[in-house]
DNA sequence: TTGTAAGCGTTATCAG
DNA sequence: CTGATAACGCTTACAA
């Protein structure tokens, strides 16, 4: 249990300069084949295992890649970011690299940020989630934190910054991409299912909301906006709120499938059909939008593909601190049978 | 960027010695107030941020846990695994511990676990996961290679062993406990739809499968068990392909609320209805099951509630290294509309 | 209240 | 082909 390279050395009766670099280019010619052996032989017995913090504090280079998402909130329960973080770690797992979470336990962004990057020093670069619901102050100051590091990083669906950073986005203009399709199937009385209110995102796809219904010469009705928290059970109580006093919409366009396949449920639940009644749109294409009944059409984001990207743009980063990049996702709209012409 | 306490002692024209103490305590009576000022300043100006290899190979502890996954298709794209490692972590962060996933690149479990330990060391213990899909052999292995390293873990949703070992297991019986449900509802004929074949876990389900046919004097019909990789296409199609040759089924049973929504889609398909034709019951209480149309019938697995507790567990060997302990959660069935009395 | 020095396990340099 | 030795950045006696 946790032997190490000096008791390997000891065992064989070399030095332990020898037992690291054998072990770590089984090729060399320093050391002969017989100590090769040897070598092999004790590290089997003693459960040789290399120190990863010992190594990494040598060699300057760790190949741990710190993850740094804005919240303390149980990870690994949002289907959003699960795939996010699953083409991030998809790539990086394929160049070796490990990835760490740290927890932190602040109530703003900004100081979980902070808290998680404390004791990082040491990972070879950083990857920046956006919960989505950061206002754009806390977002430039997250960013302050991660350039003051040192170290290369890339943000994954941060809205886009000024800054000179690798970046990978998700285009804003996708966000209301669902409403244009309604727009266009004829649809005037459309309510909006979107995230928390105060998050830049949020801000952002409502800016494009209000325009794009003044193109379209929609007067605004507040009412037909509802913010919510992505969850089903939040999502199905204030549609199906929202069904009890009005029944005049048309269409309702979501910006979640999840949030999309909830607000079915509440229209059904009132005895109204999808698409015949209302029509519905998602956004994501996740599971969840192949396995509504009736499906549903939605955005597909390519969100996996995004952490990829932004973990290449990362690794890039890594070869080459000067360069940085920016990269913007586009969604594509895919038609199911939750919309009808109106 | 990058600072070191050197650095900031120089800056302050102290020793290193003070300002590594005074950080770590900031209550600390070894440094004067003014002094403690000046490394404030100076820290911040440096953007001092403490080396975590630095400081774990100086400890002798780490406050990072490796999380062993014995497999190297993409991590977080599993709802199941997505739960059981939203609970560990839930568990783990509020302790302030930090996560470290390691790549991998083998072809067998056994070679991923050999291959995530391997550059290891230094993790203060481990978490070793069961992919579901490994054979018992293997498993033992695993678990063989995991004492090795001499630092505490615990295993999750790993069938249970006669080690001595801390263990997070959800019993086995409760697999089969929707198909009690339906045998008890009066079904007959009921299709199994099953994870993969060769997996411990699945050898597990089918003999207590057998053995409730037999109590119940059911005779066994190998075509009535399809056995599959989770996946909403492949569970579809083979279900789909099952009702074409076959209608004489009155009930499917789902090793996964996916697995289920993917064979609720496959018969409604065929204009059979649910639970009116055939009845369908799901598992792990997802939001699968909630979403479904009708809403599935299933068992709570409290299944994130499994990874916070096998985190406890290592929690406390942590402290205590001499303790082991066995865990065994229940399973609840929730009884929702897609089942019939036949 | 502070400094000095040894040590954590590994790697890299240099000399042989 | 191999061994010393210094260094990585931080922590912790121990000494003052």
């Amino acid at each position: 249990m946790g032997a190490s390279l000096k008791e390997i050395a000891e065992r064989v009766g070399i030095s332990a300069a020898s037992v690291s670099i054998y072990l770590n280019n089984p090729d060399t010619n320093r050391v002969s084949a017989g100590t090769k052996d040897k070598i092999d032989k004790a590290a089997e017995e003693l459960n040789y295992r290399r120190n990863l913090f010992a190594s990494s504090l040598s060699r300057h280079v760790s190949k741990v890649i710190g993850i740094i998402i804005p919240t303390n909130i149980p990870l690994f329960q949002n289907v959003y970011t699960n795939m996010l973080l699953s083409g991030v770690q998809k790539c990086l797992a394929g160049e070796g690299y490990s990835l760490l979470f740290f927890p932190s336990s602040a109530s703003t962004s900004k100081e979980n940020v902070r808290e998680q990057l404390r004791h990082s020093a040491g990972c070879d670069g950083y990857i920046l989630f956006s919960t989505g619901f950061c206002p754009m102050d806390h977002i430039l100051l997250n960013i302050r934190e991660l350039q003051d590091t040192g170290k290369p990083f890339a943000t994954l669906n941060v809205p886009k910054v000024p800054e000179t950073i690798n970046q990978v986005i998700i285009d804003d203009l996708e966000s209301v991409r669902g409403l244009e399709f309604l727009l266009n199937a004829g649809h005037k009385k459309i309510l909006m299912v979107l995230g928390r209110q105060h998050g830049e995102h949020m801000q952002l796809i409502l800016s494009k909301y209000r325009l794009m219904l003044k193109e379209w010469g929609i007067p605004l009705d507040n009412d037909l906006v509802i913010f919510g928290n992505y969850s089903h059970e939040d999502t199905y109580l204030k549609v199906s709120r929202f069904l009890t006093s009005r029944r005049d919409i048309t269409a309702i366009c979501c910006m979640s499938d999840l949030m999309a396949s909830s607000a079915l449920a509440a229209v059904k639940s009132t005895g109204m059909t999808v698409p015949g009644d209302i029509s519905i749109i998602g956004r994501n294409n996740s599971l969840y939008a192949v396995l509504a009944d009736p499906p549903l059409t939605t955005i597909d984001l390519s969100i996996s593909e995004a952490g990829f990207k932004a973990a290449q743009l990362l690794l890039d980063s890594l070869e080459n601190p000067s360069i940085s990049r920016n990269i913007i996702l586009n969604g594509k709209l895919i038609e199911r049978s939750s919309v009808n012409e109106n």
